[in-house]
DNA sequence: TGCATTTGACCGGG
DNA sequence: CCCGGTCAAATGCA
């Protein structure tokens, strides 16, 4: 098989995995919306699924191998994009879709797997997620927090923590959507440069919805999902699998935009570790070590 | 004790 | 000069 077919299998199967994903994620919504019943476990499960999810994207989000222009529509200064007391959110761009009670947004080319998470994709190295979580599977040291003007809620500053052992220069802001203020708006600027290779996965406790959304003093719950990263890494063993993903990423934006599936973006949770502190009008949000 | 977070100070761009 | 982003000393925590 040569390399292109092998990408092409792979996207594929990716995709396969983020479609069953997506059946499952939507039969447990329709579980979660029946009274009556105990939420409890069906809420883990959205959680899992969601974790997996986000873990597959994050993965692939990781590499930035998009190609120029692709299909991921332009947020250049999306982390200005923010919802005003109206609950419509404001944006520069002329396309726009709805996001949730009130919320517009310009949308980015994606697929479309549930309402938790939405992304406003770019094509190079700022974009911005709405999420109920926030987490995602890179190390996060939080270096600063800001009253914004205008906003209700504090925005916190976050760097790679191998920023200085390896160069990495991403970084990432949070905030939270006055509009949706379950909700978080996380703009990440910068790829990661770091060798996650490097960094020893730790487990780490995983947030669950409900304990971010809530005014929980101190969050942190254990992770589920960490352990099974670490177990699938010790199969592939990096290096192929980084290359693959990067050409599946590729052809994945190209698949969609050939088809010009271009759809509000959505989709789960992550399952890296997140100590989150003081959840109240205040908020502060503390990302502490995870890796990939 | 070492590492992460907090928070006021500082800096640069508009 | 204002505001957003970053720095760094102080503080907290395991």
């Amino acid at each position: 098989m040569d390399i292109a077919s092998n990408n092409k299998a792979i996207k594929l199967k990716v995709r396969d995995q983020l479609l069953q994903g997506h059946e499952m994620t939507t039969k447990v919504q329709q579980l979660l919306s029946q009274d009556g019943s105990d939420l409890g476990p069906a809420k883990d499960l959205v959680e899992k699924i969601l974790g997996s999810f986000n873990d597959i994207i994050s993965a692939l989000d990781s590499f930035e191998p998009i190609s120029p222009s692709a299909l991921v529509t332009a947020v250049e200064g999306s982390q200005n994009a923010s919802c005003d007391n109206d609950g419509k959110l404001e944006d520069s761009g002329d396309s726009h879709k709805k996001l949730g009670p009130g919320c517009s947004i310009r949308i980015s080319g994606w697929f479309r797997f549930g309402s938790i998470f939405s992304v406003f994709r770019k094509k190079s190295e700022t974009w911005t997620v709405e999420s109920t979580v926030l987490e995602d599977t890179f190390s996060w040291r939080k270096y600063g927090q800001k009253q914004i003007l205008n906003t209700k809620f504090p925005r916190s500053y976050f760097r790679c923590t191998h920023k200085y052992t390896q160069g990495c220069k991403a970084t990432k802001q949070v905030q939270k959507l006055e509009s949706e203020p379950r909700m978080f708006s996380i703009t990440y600027i910068g790829n990661h440069t770091c060798n996650t290779n490097e960094v020893t996965p730790k487990i780490k406790p995983c947030i669950h919805h409900d304990e971010i959304i809530t005014d929980s003093e101190e969050i942190q719950s254990p992770s589920l999902m960490t352990s099974m990263k670490e177990e699938e890494e010790n199969h592939h063993h990096g290096s192929s699998t980084e290359s693959d993903l990067q050409l599946v990423w590729q052809e994945m934006l190209v698949f969609e935009e050939e088809h010009h599936h271009h759809h509000e973006a959505v989709y789960g949770c992550g399952e890296t570790s997140t100590s989150i502190n003081g959840l109240d009008s205040a908020d502060l949000w503390s990302w502490q070590q995870f890796s990939v």
